[in-house]
DNA sequence: CTGAAAGCGCTTACAG
DNA sequence: CTGAAAGCGCTTACAG
């Protein structure tokens, strides 16, 4: 292995000013600097990160962890993680990705072991038990997912209330007066996915507010199960023109649904889901839908996880909650409904 | 930051003593263990990892190569994701996930700068550009995907030449004598994706020595474009009486197409696919398939990967090629032909 | 502008 | 069975 030794030997300058040459953490006359760039380049140098990151306490790594339960759709999830770990690249991190169940105890294990600079935590429940360790642990954190208490920690996501609002809104705005919501299945909220009451209560309200019925369930995340959940639906409220979707695996399956049906969207009845624009694009998806913004999340919580690491104690920059306001993609889902009264 | 130093006071041990009672390489008398192991409950220890990996020359840390191709189906790579990630945990590794589109310079930093303690490649290509870079690399790599030249590496793959037989036999058995196939689109191929004409070729040939008749397609891999692509297969092929498919897209655009055109399977037409249990699951896919053993093959060559590590140069293992037989999962979706004359 | 030296926190021959 | 010391490959005050 080629060390900083070989290097400094081979530009005939001390080991000191070949490392200050390449942090350039300090100024080097330019005939030296050539000389140990061409003494790096002849012999393929490249520093250790174990013996950099000993030195330097900084590993120019983040860990991410991210939770692939069965009941939310785990191919959601990937945009979340592609956008982080191409976010992390481009500002100098590389990725260790954690999908282990018992994330508490790998945050530890991450943490103690000194292996990341800081963390990104996908899935953020209501009452996450990985927050209290991230709290107690030397590295910063930032989350994708909206827990109860966001003190001390950099928070993003989509605005769920605003998007429960904006979808109902949609479709009382082009003369629906009776819809159905169907939201991710109730163990998901049980186990603290507080986004999904969030949005439900927010449509709720905002059908209250505007006189019209929606009828809210909780469906099954995949199929078969989520197929025969929307055709239940479908048959419970005949009169309903509009249908809103906040359950990937229910707008996976609507498509075969519909076609079973011999219903048309929007000719029949009208369409919003809430997914991400890649999840529609990859699965075909033909609604309207409010863009989880997935990559773009994952982004911000690396671009805000990165400033604080690099920051250093010094900046204390105040943390962030950011939540995103929805943005709806048309695909041409959605229209005055045909059975209007 | 707590040392192992300061277990050593604390237990009232040299630093050697600690080091050795936790990791076991020599005997210590069992007073001394349970001091040194008390002092670390107590202070909560942990080994840094910078500073072991700079002592052992040992990271515990796999790298795991991965492309997103947007021609290829990107949900169905997180099945092989989850099972590296996954088994590498179980081995005691975390995975350090690369997702850039320079696979050749990923490796490379990750290598020279001994990030990690291998490396594993996915998608691999018939003439993949990473592979030369692997060779030349003081860590070993497994991959998953079959390169032109396997030499000095362990490779795993699903066997596509099996897989392409099977699928014919399984229609030709039930009397079908005229079917479509649908491969990923030809770009995959010209970049090298040699799975599709090692399935292909095999179809081909077996269905000529079964004197039935293929028809062979590249298909795009997402929607709108391979839903209009299967219309136009069924519209050219219309006594066509079998569909397989070897592109995941086209199996999650297939209900649709199938409703729009009110058929039903295996009534009006018999279907067999090639993606996994996971990805059929998630996306309700009620078709039979090959399963693509997305997650086996992941773990395979993490195993191997991690017996190569911990075997060291002394054992020298020999080199694997593992072709995983195609097994098939009946979802129903296959009978004997209706139309059949 | 440059060098000699200390130190990061481990592991592991070398002695006893 | 245990300890003192060297070394892994970097970075960075301390001197000049």
């Amino acid at each position: 292995m080629v060390t900083i030794g070989d290097v400094a030997k081979a530009a005939g300058v001390s080991r000191s000013t070949a490392s200050y040459a390449l942090t350039g953490k300090r100024s080097i006359s330019t005939p030296v600097r050539q000389r140990v760039l061409a003494a790096v380049e002849e012999l393929g140098y490249t520093p250790n990160a174990g013996a950099r990151a000993l030195a330097t306490s900084e590993t120019k790594v983040l860990g991410l962890l991210s939770r692939f339960l069965d009941d939310e759709f785990a191919p959601a999830m990937l945009q979340y993680v592609l956008g982080v770990t191409n976010e992390a690249r481009a500002l100098g991190y590389d990725t260790l990705l954690v999908s282990e169940e018992d994330g508490v105890h790998a945050l530890q294990r991450l943490s103690s072991s000194r292996m990341v600079d800081g963390f990104v935590l996908l899935n953020v429940a209501e009452h996450d038990d990985r927050l209290p360790i991230l709290s107690a642990a030397p590295q910063p954190g930032a989350m994708v997912g909206l827990p109860a208490d966001t003190s001390g920690f950099d928070v993003f996501d989509l605005d769920f209330v605003a998007s429960g609002r904006l979808m109902v809104d949609s479709l009382v705005d082009l003369g629906h007066r009776e819809m159905v919501l169907v939201s991710q299945p109730e163990d998901v909220v049980v186990r603290g996915g507080a986004y999904v009451w969030r949005l439900a209560n927010a449509a709720r309200a905002r059908a209250e507010e505007r006189g019209v019925v929606l009828h809210h369930y909780f469906g099954a995340s995949s199929q078969p199960q989520i197929g025969t959940d929307l055709h239940g639906y479908l048959d419970a409220h005949p009169t309903a023109t509009g249908l809103l979707l906040n359950n990937e695996g229910a707008a996976a399956a609507l498509p075969s649904v519909l076609s079973a049906r011999g219903l048309h969207a929007p000719h029949d009845i009208s369409v919003i889901g809430r997914y991400s624009t890649d999840f529609a694009r990859t699965f075909s998806l033909p609604f309207t839908a409010i863009d989880s913004a997935a990559d773009e999340l994952g982004r911000r919580a690396v671009r805000q996880l990165v400033a604080r690491i690099e920051g250093g104690a010094t900046t204390a920059l105040p943390h962030v909650l950011e939540l995103i306001p929805p943005a709806i993609d048309d695909r041409g889902s959605t229209a005055p409904p045909r059975k209007a009264l």
